[in-house]
DNA sequence: CCCTTGGTTGACGTTTACGTAAAGGTAAGG
DNA sequence: CCTTACCTTTACGTAAACGTCAACCAAGGG
């Protein structure tokens, strides 16, 4: 079977060159350390050419879900946990019951925190609209200089 | 004007009595030192009797904001500051405007966010789906205890 | 040959978000 | 009076996720 992950698409998924340890780090924002901590924790495992490190197109597109893993509040423990949901590729049928209940508790997980989101956005929006009505009321369409309070 | 703020359209937000630090850990599923810890930094400002202290509806609401936060990834610190966008209370204009562009950054983020969870969710359905029928098609529709196995 | 650029491995430091004792105050109940 | 339950403060401990040296190797340019 081969469940296919990540950047299906985006549209420009191509560039499929292997990089090195700096290429992937300017290209995601992170430092070294952080890539290589991530190497430690096994949520990557780049080959090696000598002892340099070698990220394939793979490595890449986990590096993608593990910022995005980042980004949505999980830790390098969960995030490993999910990954290795995606690479368990043809498995025995127990392990993929397995890896399909843990896809459902996190899709259960993300469906509150989607709750969660709407929710905060919700009340974000509704209390931007009641300081623009606010200002608006009172005058000061934009940032006056100067301006005399009806006192 | 006087931005309010949470529990509301709950439907049930009566129960407006005051708690113990007990009754609030029971009730948010949290620790005492927790609670301790989120009014050291700043979160949570509950009066005293004698040296007890005493949560008013205002810093239920605000825990319920807190845990959300929490779940949704942010740090105490960014809570904190969300947390003062609401009690900003009657400002000054400037300091509205102020409050107004933090909130508005936080909908962008949390827009973004939402485009994460989207976006995972979309791929743990798909995987769902992928191992469902795979599974499908290699029978053991459920769990079964033997079967023979077309080698 | 030396220097710069970019890679490597330790290993200790730091921040966040609490956990976990230690030691004690207070009010109700037997 | 003693226990129990619930609260308090002070303070050190810890796990996660890196940051930050230090010391090193290797390839290429001037």
């Amino acid at each position: 079977m081969q469940a296919t992950i990540g950047t299906g698409a985006t549209g420009w998924e191509a560039d499929d060159r292997n990089r090195s340890i700096g290429e992937l780090a300017e290209e995601f924002g992170l430092t070294h350390r952080t890539i290589r901590h991530y190497e430690d924790e096994g949520l990557l495992s780049p080959t090696r050419d000598g002892q340099t490190r070698v990220y394939s197109h793979r490595d890449r597109a986990r590096l993608v879900l593990i910022c995005r893993g980042k980004r949505l509040g999980f830790s390098l423990a969960e995030i490993k946990e999910f990954l290795n949901l995606y690479d368990t590729g043809d498995a025995q049928i127990e392990q993929m019951r397995y890896a399909q209940s843990l896809a459902r508790q996190r899709i259960e997980a993300l469906e509150r925190q989607l709750q969660d989101v709407q929710q905060t956005l919700k009340e974000l929006r509704h209390f931007d609209i009641q300081i623009s009505e606010h200002l608006r009321r009172n005058g000061t369409t934009e940032t006056q200089p100067m301006e005399e309070k009806l006192s």
